[in-house]
DNA sequence: AATGCAATTGCGAACTATTCGCATTTAAAA
DNA sequence: TTTTAAATGCGAATAGTTCGCAATTGCATT
């Protein structure tokens, strides 16, 4: 319900909903799933919402591939990956960060290294 | 340009050329670089030609976020990683597989894990 | 509480990457 | 060489996302 809010984002019932709706959410959701469940708002306006909470850093946007859309979560703080099972598409996420004691080497010796994504996939318990 | 070609996958001029294209890429190119390099034939032919090595597991498809469209690169076995220059958008390869030695694990306990996908963001050598 | 204005929304049209339908061509098996 | 299933070219269709613009709304200022 109340959560800290950026600076300079102006509230409306719409994002406020929106934000809600990503705060109930135990996986990642596309912007069609959102508008789901927010039938009488726009579904660009979804969109719109969802980019400025993105420029905002609320929320993560990721592609999966397979699916062909994008889907996002709300970015609470310690980062979080999730394994995909490829048969019912359903989203498990990991205990923790594979990559909190490893380190990255790319050929380029200078490239600075900012952020990750991870895609793991396989079968879930029910699937397999 | 004789290589190993899969049984099963018919072989034709627009395919062999496909094929070639990849070859001689050192980064991950879209449908359209591909179209590009071959512009005689159909576009929607390069996508079926795209998806019927993928079929055969000649090639990776990726999806890169920022781009709005999937990259093919030709599967030489030994899988490799990018991380991609959030200015320029050059693909830097990683020197190793940063799960080679990192046991995954999952909430659900069950998942078993088929395989993986990384993304690696940051700055280059030449824009940080 | 009323006003002003920039930011946001709704609506539909536009755009882009990708897929599909179907008639024609072609690889390669017989 | 004949045959036949598979591949291609072409354009149209689709799906996700973005855009333009007029109408609305949040919120700072009176």
């Amino acid at each position: 319900m109340e959560a800290k809010w950026p600076e300079g984002l102006k509230k409306t019932k719409q994002r406020t909903d929106v934000y809600e709706v990503l705060l109930g959410a135990e996986a990642p959701m596309s912007a069609v799933d959102i508008f789901k469940k927010v039938p009488d708002y726009a579904l660009s306006t979804i969109y719109r919402i969802l980019a400025s909470f993105e420029k905002y850093d609320m929320v993560i946007k990721s592609n999966l591939p397979g699916e062909d859309n994008s889907v996002y979560e709300l970015n609470r703080g310690g980062h979080t990956h999730y394994a995909m099972c490829l048969k019912c598409h359903e989203l498990v996420p990991l205990k923790k960060c594979p990559f909190e004691h490893v380190d990255i080497q790319t050929e380029e010796n200078d490239f600075e290294i900012t952020s990750h994504k991870i895609e793991i996939y396989g079968y879930c318990s029910k699937c397999k």
